[in-house]
DNA sequence: TATGAATGAGTATTCATTCAT
DNA sequence: CATGAATGAATACTCATTCAT
């Protein structure tokens, strides 16, 4: 039952081809992040999209399929995002700040981007997992590579209290989990979050007691939120 | 097509209510973690209970109610072993190592309790999610209070770079990724992984390049793994 | 929809399962029989058999194995009705002559059987395709193996211009033929189309031709129609 | 997913109608002729055919239609294939044999065109099934008249033992069943297959068992397969 | 207590058919 | 003339849930 009082996007007007695309690509990301797969139906993005069922199954395929790619644009988005903030001349530890601050305003601006890559592609067993996982794994060895590279030139990895891998994913753990945090708090800037972790994970709780404090050096960033 | 020879276990004999609703709730915790709560079939859960699907509805309620009582027995069960864990004469740092080392030992041992609790409670919206995040909450008070505290009696909390829910969130999700890693890498001890987080969330990159790791004080913990 | 006015057979009673694998079957058949396997829906089958769809599912499967099973059924129906005719004592044209006149009995007793063995099961590619071949190769070994051995016995099938199998296909054509046209004129009693089909393939038109006639010797048969 | 670079047979040049049409129905009967009335889509005829799915609606109408003039066209070879072959100035038995070869040669050459009129046509209720009698009435009325005829004129039809339009059916049967049957034994040679039918219908069991063998005279048909 | 029997309600998917260009 | 774009309508199948016994 289409309401007919609000059209969404164009209904009917032929359209080329790329733009549906995208309109119910849309729509797919929206649905999934609100129900979640299994309780995203068809019909529901087919509405929210303005495009009948048969476009849908047409131009992507079905249900899992219209998820994969809904993943994939996202991923994309994201990883592009924070690409797109890291500036490879600074120093190590302004990288990374700039990396946090470029995922947590990708965030703040994507929810639902957010949502679906996050909470959502690991509800749906097997394939979406694995491509969510590689896409973490990009992740971290995009925004943690030089942290722990940086750390490695100085012997860091050699020690047998230390593992990459596992450091990585707490690491990005921390980040999305202040994420999430972060989506309800929508009064803290992208730049206090990057600052806040680069806090815990730059100098650690003792540093911290001790009354020292990691800040961003001036000059090295545009626009502190 | 489960055949009549093999019998699940103790089917159709009398028991008492509170024998059932183990068995029950066993299942229903085996099959949540395996699929995920909405590809888990009633069908599935009484079967592997060997328990008829009205008895499940009669002990338990509806597949909601069974799945929110699933998360709060894990939940509960989780936070019990790390309390347990827990020993308030120590110094924090240590307190914050035991109670990780008791976290990971869990999660080790119990991987079906640890996948319903940090995968599947998420997928289900609303309700449960909520009842994740009190217990997600409470663990932070729990395990993290100390450090917190420990700092804030320096004056941490007052700096304005700082906020000690945000940082626990971090905190949290580091040690869940964690977690989820070590589950791949059974090889790797709970003492080792609590070893890790506490370099990362204690002492910090910087530290750590310095050449400065942290390490249990012997003589404070009865075995290492 | 179902009509309110009209119960179907004992709606919604509890009844044990045979019984309703067999109201299933028989409603199978009919809708199958009046419209074939692709135009045939569950709804209607479910309707007409006073049962839910659900219990078609778990008691039978798929819609194909429901066609499968509805087409076994009335198969082994239909072999038993001509074996029960055979009378093995009598001389080859008396045995061949009863066969037709169960089989001519049964196609005018159950249309809807025959309809669904004969005209649907072909429109089903391949795996049923096949299962109506193997019955209808039964079908004429059981039927025609009596004439062609008894030709056999005379050199019959040593001639060039003779094939067994092919003569057969042709012999069973001409019967489903005959039963197909007499479904159109019931008037005419098994008795007499069998007679017809003997004068065709026993004495042949030349032999009618020259005014000889085949006709079942009296005594060797209870009822002739 | 049809790609660009191989263009089906003249996609989009401008052509006559008459053509169009033929490339339609040539595409039609092949698919229908594969998959059924029902399976077939209307999507594969357009792209076998080389023309948009408008085209089909504008050019023949419905998928009914455009099946229903499928089956005339082929109905129409046939007995004109049928009908080229018999010679009228033989004697009756010599017709029906050089009608049959037509038959079987016909349906060898177009397998497809005998599997939609065979096995297809009557897979769709009522309207074609009624063309399809229908062209099976004229059938038998065409290569059966004669016969029947020839034994009319010696008192056949007035035996109580018989009916013209019963025996035609059977014979018909036994003509179609044979033609199926050759379909997977092509090294029979039409001329073969015609003599069986001969056999069977003109000499009888009888005659046969008796060691009489009806053969086609020399000097009367051309070219013996 | 315990369950086999039963179903209402919902979902993904497909296909013949038609505009607008 | 010719078609890419678009859809209404139908259908097989599943699952949580509840009686009747």
């Amino acid at each position: 039952m289409p309401d007919e009082e609000q059209r969404p996007p164009e209904r009917a007007r032929r359209l080329p081809r790329a733009v549906r695309e995208r309109q119910i690509l849309d729509a797919a990301v929206q649905v999934f992040s609100r129900h979640g797969y299994h309780s995203a139906s068809m019909d529901e993005i087919s509405e929210v999209a303005g495009v009948s069922k048969p476009m849908i199954y047409t131009y992507l395929g079905s249900k899992e399929d219209l998820f994969g790619k809904s993943i994939q644009r996202e991923a994309t988005r994201l990883l592009e995002a924070i690409q797109a903030g890291v500036q490879p001349d600074l120093p190590p530890d302004m990288q990374l700040w700039h990396g946090l601050r470029s995922f947590y305003r990708f965030v703040a601006e994507y929810r639902e981007s957010w949502t679906v890559l996050h909470r959502q592609a690991l509800t749906v067993g097997g394939a979406f997992a694995a491509e969510i996982t590689a896409m973490r794994t990009r992740a971290i060895e995009l925004v943690a590579a030089l942290v722990v590279s940086a750390g490695t030139r100085k012997g860091l990895a050699q020690q047998a209290e230390f593992s990459g891998a596992g450091l990585s994913a707490a690491l990005v753990g921390a980040a999305e989990s202040l994420a999430d945090w972060a989506l309800d708090h929508p009064e803290i800037s992208d730049g206090v979050l990057a600052s806040w972790l680069m806090n815990l994970v730059w100098l650690g709780f003792n540093d911290l007691v001790e009354g020292e404090v990691w800040k961003p050096r001036p000059g090295e960033t545009a626009s502190e939120g």
